[in-house]
DNA sequence: GCAGTTTAGTTGAAGCGTCAAGCATCGAGG
DNA sequence: CCTCGATGCTTGACGCTTCAACTAAACTGC
């Protein structure tokens, strides 16, 4: 099917823009664009793994990169010291605020400026349809 | 938009299906599907990058891993003694006719199944379109 | 309270993809 | 022919993801 090839070559487009525009790859501003509309830009571990799609040690290693980068910042956590609570440090908002628009813009350039509005809607209602199995628990988008 | 979030929960799926199955991973499943509709089950090496929308390197990598599992064979291409022949052995071909139905069965679950006549009409448009875009030159599906 | 289990997260080793470099062959120009 | 650039592919090193193993803290039942 042709939808297979979309799958397989969406991800590399949006990949090289972020790489080029903000040296991060794809996951990493998700996760980074997911801190960002947390509540003090602050989640947990565990949180953000799910909300990543991502196992907690591929998070764990993505985060000490980003943390060494001065983008994030790991503190734990005072009620459950168990777990810890990922934070953007202010360079990391810069980044994202700086980052977003472009990244915007490529989806807007690959995908949204390429259909009808009428096609927009039916992917709409096509994506929801499949995620109802791929993402049953709506894991990746709560209804913010 | 959900349409991100499918493209990034659709490769998991059809992975870990194929990679319980067969022990490959999907990548791997598509060299050797590719390599099973072409005459003799043979493609030169950029050849069979281009239908995959593969690197070269990545490729050869790959291919030297499949040979080493006996699923691919290569030789040096007669005409040309810069180019390298990947072909199927027989056993390459037993996976991928025992493969094929478990993997074409997930995706009719995961994506056919899930929508009506009509969406799966609207999803092949939508793609069509995208790809447009996305695969200019029509590598990834050539007029078959 | 205390053993056993479950939950949260980190770490290190192993495998795959990418990138830069390399080698061999082909083809075009003089 | 012979050189020079282009083409076809391979290789090795490095980075990221995964998996299994581990530590530590929190519940649970007795």
């Amino acid at each position: 099917m042709r939808f297979v090839a979309v799958v397989e070559l969406l991800p590399g487009v949006l990949d090289s823009q972020l790489q080029r525009d903000a040296d991060v790859s794809h996951f990493e501003y998700y996760v980074l664009a997911m801190l960002s509309e947390a509540p003090n830009a602050t989640l947990r571990m565990t949180a953000l793994s799910l909300k990543t799609n991502a196992t907690l040690p591929r998070l764990s290693h993505v985060i000490k990169r980003l943390e060494s980068r001065g983008l994030v910042r790991r503190a734990p956590c005072p009620e459950d010291r168990r777990a810890t609570n990922a934070s953007l440090t202010e360079e990391g908002i810069v980044l994202v605020v700086a980052t977003a628009p472009g990244h915007v813009r490529t989806v807007r350039e690959n995908v949204i400026n390429r259909l009808t509005e009428e096609q927009i809607g039916q992917l709409d209602a096509i994506s929801d349809q499949l995620l109802r199995r791929l993402d049953p628990d709506n894991r990746m988008n709560p209804p913010a």
